[in-house]
DNA sequence: GAGTATATGTTGCCCCAACCAACAAAACCA
DNA sequence: TGGTTTTGTTGGTTGGGGCAACATATACTC
């Protein structure tokens, strides 16, 4: 019971920010006298600080702001094909650094261990005394078992059964939580961007890896019994013969690829922002043709998973965006055809918000996450190595 | 607090058809006395009694056997295109009657609500004085607005935007809960059939109406938005032409359809049983390839869902059923051919349990949602009319 | 600027509901 | 028959949220 209350007090100091103490009695439901207890306890836990806002918004006694510690910290790891990225995310969620470290050649999974620890430790150094540390969260291109934060299967770095999690924990001496990066970037918006406050969402990335997804039921993530669920891109969708990363045949992810649009732009690689360029600025029927063919297929993509999930926000990302900036109304359209009439009518797409940030913040979240759900029991590791 | 440990009780008593004290005490982790102290008032709240059991299972003072009242019945309503069922089912799940009003053309609204309000009336009268009813849950074999129980569009029935629950209530003064049919063969499977105790579970349902579908996400039932969610029917499977009922083309529903098997067998109408017979005793050459062709795209539909939802289970129903018998082999081949490794390793695809009975058996879960998260609070109707 | 209305923080007390310990009861075993 | 084990029962304890009364800080009114 007192364990529940406290979580969620915790969470929504968490989610908005920063809230006043008559904001949480209000949507908890819970007492005036019970909500100050509660608020100090957590203020004693080192995750919370009450200040006098100058709120100043009406009659009556101005309420006390409460604000999440940024005492309280984790780590983000993404590894990725040409680089592994660090950051350090407080508990309010913002991102205080980011470490991006290049990467030769795809990286090993012993390198990227390697790689990430040395960052954490650069950053480690930087911190406060006062500060704690709540763990490290790792964004996984690929399949990830997450009852023990083991890779499946990571097809772009070549990785297989690599239990990324334990290494990463043993060398680091912090508890390590590994999901797939789409995932992940899911809960991120919904927390903290495009999809917040939203229970039922659908999220689309697109990277150079392919289409990952993730999806969010009734407020809650879905996971799967084995944690990978939401793989968005692997659903058939066309008869073609064209393969997947993961040597699936017709499906959203071998119809909308990041490749085939280089190649038209005669590009070797790009960033999101120079690819998008190229597509917000192309004259060529050719690129317009394979534009179009992929916005179609993606629409047909989002049908289904309007007909599936009957969300309230359908969230693009990674080079999504660039398709649905180009021709909206196609992509609408062709959303609108490929569903069911009902499902549809209240369904919002559009693009994530968080940019850059929204693995390193997703990331930092699957560590902020049993301090969350108890936060009376968090195992927090302090600044300095114990050992 | 107390609300919901009777609740979880209550639940339990309810799933298990008959729990021991000593069942509830460890599986919910609450005192001996405690457990003592919520079962007596379910006891007196009328919806449990206790015996004593003759388990003799072993050592120790044999523990109290807790079973649910079957004083406390909901009414079951299915409107088909040729006929309307009406059931009784107890809180123990068990159903105690059917009655399958046969209607020479398909129903309007009007007409599926009388003929359904004149087989309660008939039923209410065979009740014992002692029993009290829950309400109503319909089965609808369309898209249901379920926060206000109107029924969005029915194809086969020809119906659209019919507020049936307040037509039914209005009739019969008892409270209504409408849904679509898919979704509460599912929850019917999850609760008492072949899905039991997953807590992820993908279920296909097909008939003459087409494919429904519905999904368990974390022990969730997926409703979606606005309760449209999981019509896996309509999900785009590959490049066909043919349209399903909803006029979607290339969908799972558009390329398994029991119709082409009635023709091939030159079948006017028949029911699942004749179907089956046919179909496991063919011989014909063109039976046996649409047979494989339809268990072709049924499997990249499973496959797609399996790669979506991770599930512990797919569960089939209705004519699906005949086509996993014809050919397991090749269903499960397809499956495993389109899904991801990961995803695929765990899951079991099996038929459901429960049969005939499966939608009387959900619809009355519907009505006794409310009794069964609120105990202590559920409006419960007697059976002589109040008014 | 004094008084009033409104909203919130604070404090001490109450009460519900789960827990605990001790004892009783009902099985099995030697 | 007595010992062991498991469960039901009872009375007392305790944790934690609710409540009422009071204090405090703002806006509004004249």
């Amino acid at each position: 019971m007192r364990q529940h209350n406290l979580s969620i007090v915790l969470q929504m100091i968490h989610f908005y920010g920063s809230v006043t103490r008559s904001q949480l009695t209000s949507s908890t439901g819970l007492n005036r006298s019970t909500i100050s207890d509660l608020v100090s306890e957590l203020e004693q836990l080192g995750f919370a600080h009450e200040t006098e806002g100058a709120s100043a918004s009406g009659v009556g006694r101005p309420s006390l702001v409460v604000t999440p510690s940024t005492n309280v910290v984790s780590f983000s790891v993404h590894p990725e094909v040409d680089a592994t990225t660090v950051g350090l995310v407080t508990l309010s969620g913002k991102v205080i650094k980011t470490v991006r470290v290049p990467m030769g050649q795809s990286p090993t999974a012993e390198q990227s261990v390697q790689t990430a620890t040395n960052a954490i430790a650069e950053l480690r150094k930087e911190l406060d005394p006062t500060q704690r540390i709540a763990g490290i969260g790792v964004a996984i291109p690929g399949q990830v078992r997450v009852s023990d934060n083991v890779v499946r299967l990571a097809p772009q770095l070549g990785w297989v059964e690599v239990p990324f999690g334990s290494m990463l924990s043993q060398a680091t001496g912090l508890p390590v939580f590994v999901d797939n990066d789409a995932s992940i970037g899911c809960m991120a918006e919904r927390n903290f961007g495009a999809a917040r406050g939203f229970l039922d969402v659908v999220y689309l990335f697109a990277g150079s890896g392919g289409i990952g997804g993730g999806a969010i039921v009734n407020g809650q993530q879905l996971r799967g019994a084995s944690g990978y669920g939401g793989e968005l891109g692997h659903v058939r969708i066309g008869d073609s013969n064209s393969v997947d990363y993961s040597g699936l045949s017709g499906t959203l992810e071998s119809m909308v690829r990041r490749d085939d649009l280089l190649h038209v732009f005669k590009m070797y690689s790009a960033t999101d922002q120079e690819l998008d360029q190229e597509i917000q600025s192309t004259k060529s029927n050719e690129a317009t043709k394979i534009l179009r063919k992929q916005i179609d297929a993606l629409g047909a993509g989002i049908s289904s998973y309007v007909n599936i999930f009957n969300p309230e926000a359908v969230i693009l990302a990674g080079f999504l965006t660039s398709l649905f900036n180009f021709d909206p109304d196609r992509l609408l359209d062709a959303v609108k055809t490929g569903s069911l009439k009902a499902a549809q009518e209240r369904v919002v797409v559009r693009n994530g918000e968080l940019g850059d940030e929204t693995l390193m913040v997703g990331a930092a979240e699957l560590a902020f996450r049993g301090l969350l759900e108890n936060p009376s029991d968090a195992q927090l590791v302090p600044v300095k190595k114990s050992r």
